[in-house]
DNA sequence: GATGAATGAGTGTTCATTCAT
DNA sequence: TATGAATGAACACTCATTCAT
């Protein structure tokens, strides 16, 4: 049901999930809390499901980045990047979120895992085309700015200069001649 | 009361905030639960004082990596962030899960902002005195970096490669020649 | 609807009343909720039908047991006890529990009160014709017996020695003379 | 907390144990839900102490029936087997129905095995010095009679002509000349 | 006849907090 | 200073039952 879905989304992108209670989320919903357990086994799996969800929309974004020039490639998905922090900010938080509950919920790690690698290896793979000095290096590095820029934005909020930091980085790495 | 602080600090580090509960706190410091409320109004009051105290000790971090030098200077900066994410990793667990509470708790945004402010300028003085080109924006990208490297660090754990980050970090922007 | 009270009655014998859910029955019977309340007004009205049938199915039991020999009646009903104990175990299980539920469905009181008291004329009535001494009394201590076997051959399970049991009682009870 | 035994005990033995809530047994207790958890870990805890109770309670009553003379034990044991039914038929009714919840509580299994061997070994230890003839036998029977007339005295209540039966019982095994 | 979405009161259990001692 | 008995509101979850279709 798309309505808990996003009820239970912006519930628990906001409070966190332990602070949300599946009270609030049927509340929001506008159904019942029996109901509710009707479409979803546990709260946990209904987290498992949002987080499902959120992830194949994260793919979307790579996969319509991808152009013949690897240059803009990379500024594309550095574009999309910005562009999501800027408009579905409660999606990194609640992926950031959850991507602490490591410990908690064995289904996370591996979500986590992948994702990270598959990031950093398309990245590393971009800065090869790109003829850049230690592509696997810079790689990892580019990948830890991205959670980095996530964390902070979600933290700092309105403050936080998200355009500068884009146009730092497509600067940086988007040019003709990536020197550095 | 030290005891207390210790217990909650590895507790909450371990298991987050809602999941550890003040029973387990006292049982862990030797104490009553009615004690640990003769020395902290709630718990989220002992929470923020662990909280200031974190900060406080990355303070010291902060202070000891001062030298005439600032390329020698910002080298320390690097090489004390990474030991102490080898050392004590539950610190920054506990600092990014926290970090994250920023709706629920009010005290925690303040502190964000004050301490990231405070990290960017350090290194934006650095990187003036270094004569890198935008030091500001470069500092906003490295106070990014660090907040990448932690909560990735956190969440891959022995897999995630410290030493290498670390030597890319220094030789980047420790070198002599800054160029980039 | 007879598929119903196979599922109910199977779930029921090996759960508990309790513990057995409308939704269990219902999916094990392969209709939906719905259509059992159809058939049933409500989960105390099942369980009271399911009785009533197991309550007749015995009375089967004995009908078939008679003869013009009142030593061969008995043992007859001895015999069939022993057999529906080991064919069909869960059918004493549910009776048991079932008769202990007495305060909590009006129904089951008057239901075991009649079975009882028509066993014990029963085997009354067939102790007098065997000349035993004090048959009203012995009639009331075989059904005990009875009552005792069905119990713990429940309980037990496989280590419960019925073989030796119905022996003991068919070489008390069923000889030429008895003596006792 | 013994209030809390007394009122578990009252309410489970008359309602049973899945339809007795916690919240009950708490408020004729006279206390809170919170504290029944003080004292008992789960309700299935409390469940297994109140049996322990009841169970230690048994094995006075067999050790104080013992005497020189086995006839008189015998004796001994009926009527004070009877004056428990009569005096506190609930403790009859409470480890009756635990009995049947063999599947679900693993720690009742154990305690129905135990008391049952004891208790047939005991008698039949008694009629081997009584001299009846296959002890073994007879003392299973008798052990199935106790079961018997205990669950039939707990359905029938006030009908149910104990007395008879014990009259009848002792008459049986109990007198000099045991001829059956 | 037949479905299953929907409800609401209930369950066992947890836990931050208080307070008499 | 120190205890822990006690509370009450909350939690995740279940389930018999209803009803529009």
């Amino acid at each position: 049901m798309v309505k808990i879905m996003d009820a239970a989304f912006s519930l628990i992108a906001r409070q966190g999930y332990e602070s949300t209670s599946i009270s609030q989320i049927a509340r929001k919903a506008g159904i019942s809390k029996g109901l509710l357990y009707n479409y979803f086994l546990s709260k946990e799996a209904l987290l498992e499901k949002l987080i499902q969800n959120a992830m194949s929309q994260g793919e979307q974004i790579v996969a319509t980045s991808f152009t013949d020039d690897p240059a803009k490639t990379l500024e594309n998905l550095f574009r999309r990047f910005f562009r999501e922090l800027r408009e579905r900010p409660e999606y990194w938080r609640l992926l950031t979120e959850l991507t602490l509950k490591i410990d908690k919920f064995k289904f996370v790690h591996d979500i986590a895992v992948e994702k990270m690698t598959a990031y950093t290896e398309l990245l590393r793979h971009l800065f090869v085309q790109l003829g850049v000095e230690d592509p696997a290096g810079e790689a990892k590095l580019v990948a830890a700015v991205f959670d980095g820029i996530g964390m902070q934005a979600v933290v700092i909020k309105q403050d936080y200069p998200l355009d500068e930091l884009e146009r730092i980085l497509i600067r940086k790495y988007c040019n003709r001649k990536i020197t550095q």
